[in-house]
This record gives C-alpha cells, sequence and structure tokens, in this order.
DNA sequence: CCTCGCTCTATCGCATACAAGTTGCATGCG
DNA sequence: CGCATGCAACTTGTATGCGATAGAGCGAGG
C-alpha cells in the first residue's frame, strides 16, 4: 500500500515529529497513496512512518480540522470526497474566488505576475503532461489572487477548500491542462489591468468551467 | 479564574472523555472564562478538569482545528480576534451568508419559521435583557439561512465563521438586540416571501449593519 | 545602567504501558 | 448442518514517565 519513509522525501527533519507526520499523511493522502474511504489503523499507519502513535493522532487530528481524514465511529478514515460535495466546494469557491480576485486586482506585484505566467508557460511547452506541475501552476494562481486581497480570513477560507476540492479525484487532470492554463491567463491578465469587475468575472469564470467540466 | 468542575453541567457523561473535555473547554472559551490571548498551561488545564493531559491535548488539538485556540510557538494559546479579523470575518460573511439566504428563500418550512419568529418575539418582550437567549436567536435564524441553502459545504464554512465571530467580544451586546432582532425579522420574512434577491439583500445587510456598529 | 550569557526549572513532545471495548473465528451443542 | 456462545486478537482511549527545550531569572561584564 504505502511504501514511503517518512525521513526520505523532502521532509524538513528539524521540526517537530508531529509536524512531519502530519506532512507526511497530508501527502500519502493527496498522492493517493491513501485512498478516500479507507479507514486508518493507527498502530499499522505508526509503524509504517516509524513513530509512535502519538505525534500519528495528533497529525490526525490536524488532518480532520482540515476536513482530510474525517472519525468514522471510532476511527479515522480518510475523507472521501463526492461528486455533489465536489460541485458544492466549487459553487462556493466561485463565490469567494470571484470576490478575492476582484479584490486583488490591481494590487498583485508585477514580478509575482511573471513568475507566474512562466510556469503556466513553461507547463503548456512541456513535452509530456506533468502532473505534479499543474498542481503547482494551480496553487500558484490561485494564491496570487488569495495572498493578494487584503482579507486574509478570505484567502484561508479558499485555501480549506481547495484542500478538500482536491480529494475528489475522478476527473482527468490532463484534459484540464489546456482550460485551466488558458483561463488561468485569463485571470492573471484581468489582475494586471486593475479591473475588478473583470478579475471576479474571470474568476468565476474558471471556477463554472471546472464545475461543467465535472457534471 | 475557572473554578467549573467537568463533570457538573449538562454534559453527556458516556460520551468519550476527551469529546467531554473538548465541549468543557469550549464553553470555557466561549464564556470567557478562558479570554484570548491566556496561554494554555497543559498540566494545568488538565488537573482543573480531572483528566490526564492526553484527552485535553486531543480537545485541544481538535479546537485548533476549529479556530477557538492557536499554536503559539510550543504552547496553546487561547485565540484572540482583533476588530481586523473580526471585521474582515463579518466582510466574508457578508458574501457567504447573502448567498445562502438567496438560495434558502422560499425553501424554509412554515414551522421552523414560526418558531424563530416566536423567539425573536419572546426576546423582545422579556423585562430583562437576556444575553444567552440573545445568542441563541442569533443561532437559530443563521441556522434557518444556512441548513435550508441545499450546500452543506456552505452552510459549514459559514458555521465556522461565526464561531471566530463570536471571540470578538468588546462590542456590547445588549446594544445590538434591538437592530438584530428587527434585521433578523426582514430577513425571516424574505425568505418566506421566497424572493432571492431579497433575502440576499437583506442578510448583506444584517452583517453590513454589524459591521458599521464595530467601526 | 544596560546587555549578554548562563543556569535552572517548568512545560512540552513523544513513547510506552495498560484498560476497555469490539470483532471475528472457532468450537460445541441442539 | 446451523446457531449460539465463548475465547482471542486487535484496536482504540487514557494515563504516565522520561528526555528535551524554551523561557525566566540572575549574575557578570561592558
Amino acid at each position: 500500500m504505502v511504501q514511503a519513509e517518512l525521513k526520505s522525501g523532502a521532509i524538513q527533519s528539524d521540526d517537530a515529529l508531529s509536524d512531519r507526520v502530519y506532512s507526511a499523511v497530508s501527502t500519502l493522502i493527496k498522492t493517493q497513496q491513501l485512498h478516500g474511504g479507507d479507514i486508518i489503523v493507527e498502530s499499522r499507519l505508526a509503524d509504517l512512518l516509524g513513530v509512535s502513535r502519538t505525534p500519528l493522532r495528533e497529525a490526525l487530528q490536524k488532518l480532520e480540522g482540515e476536513g482530510l481524514v474525517v472519525k468514522n465511529g471510532r476511527s479515522f478514515v480518510v475523507r472521501a470526497v463526492g461528486l455533489a460535495e465536489y460541485l458544492q466546494s466549487l459553487k462556493v469557491r466561485e463565490i469567494l474566488e470571484g470576490e478575492a480576485a476582484g479584490l486583488s486586482a490591481g494590487r498583485v506585484p508585477a514580478a509575482a505576475i511573471a513568475r507566474v505566467r512562466d510556469n503556466i508557460d513553461a507547463l503548456l511547452g512541456a513535452p509530456v503532461y506533468l502532473p505534479a506541475e499543474h498542481w503547482q501552476s494551480d496553487d500558484e494562481v490561485h494564491a496570487l489572487v488569495c495572498d493578494h486581497s487584503g482579507n486574509p480570513v478570505l484567502a484561508r477560507m479558499i485555501h480549506n477548500l481547495r484542500m478538500v476540492t482536491r480529494l475528489y479525484e475522478t476527473l482527468n487532470l490532463a484534459d484540464r491542462l489546456v482550460p485551466d492554463a488558458t483561463e488561468h491567463l485569463e485571470i492573471i491578465e484581468a489582475l494586471e489591468s486593475g479591473d475588478a469587475k473583470l478579475a471576479r468575472q474571470k474568476a468565476q469564470a474558471h471556477l463554472r468551467s471546472l464545475y461543467k467540466a465535472s457534471i
């Protein structure tokens, strides 16, 4: 099932153990090595990660707070996000990210915009499809929108929503590469222009596009 | 500081210990027996509640997930919500609850509406001001809006936001009784009428009213 | 008088041990 | 052969002990 060692990988080793475990389990979930609905046996996972149950439980509590795992009866299970919830989340994101985009319009540093744009271009120009880079570019664009809205509460909210959104993984990511990229570029352009209304509209259009692609 | 015993009160005693601790600490915070910024010493609080550190830590992790406590360095502190964050939260709530109200318009059972309306009337007619009842009525109205929106994700989001909003406690609640009640009644009326646009507008107006009252 | 560094204690992070509840299997009886 | 009952392994909840560390207090030097 899971063969990754905790120590390996890009995990900073001077962090607290429970934080490392948190990151480890988080990526295990996001990379589908633990899939939705799996029930988590504490001792097993703890052994697998080479730690005791205490820091693991701590990590699981935190993950529960972020909605990546839920408690079913007495044990934790990896959160399974169905189509309905995915669509609901997208709907809320449409509202929130639209607002955030409007607030951020004209407030994003040119350097940040340029960097994100370069990444999108690189992604489009890549000879093969790179899922990880796709995700990262996605994160960057949405971070651009959130972090400059001047409303950290709003930003955090969107972040949490996107987290859950990711758990719904039936759609084929590769098919979304070109639509995502073009829509992202439109959002960025709107942000750059300072046209709040346009930015909001483009962000909402992007989310609606995701929505339609999943029906 | 805190003199409440864990066993006392209306806490179900057949729940898991950590759940009881969770409820206990939650109410301690919401009732200001633990005020914002207080650093929590695990062993002290655990002794106070008559449990060991383990279930207490578990409860604290959960509370961290809900935003009632945060980790400052190595120890937990009761989350202090400042004016800035409060206003930001209200702004997001304006967006979200407006949307929820629009979605709920015409979908709320008459019985539920009647019950809430009765409670508001009772509150207004009470000879003395009852803070607890004020809070509860508030909860009911907003629950009315959320629970019938058909979007549980949205509802949960609003719930979390309201949780944090409550931590900001400098405004004088009693002064808000009449404005809250009248605005709530307007929202309810709009919900009843089925006019989505009006419902959204009234909900937003309510949140903006709260905003203005706190500047 | 202020600042830097040292020590020392209170507190936290983690592991482990123990208890209680549950599930599933096997065995025996009807 | 089927069902009930009891046992056994597993899993989670809670307590506790120990090592590590941050932060306070204090003293010395600038």
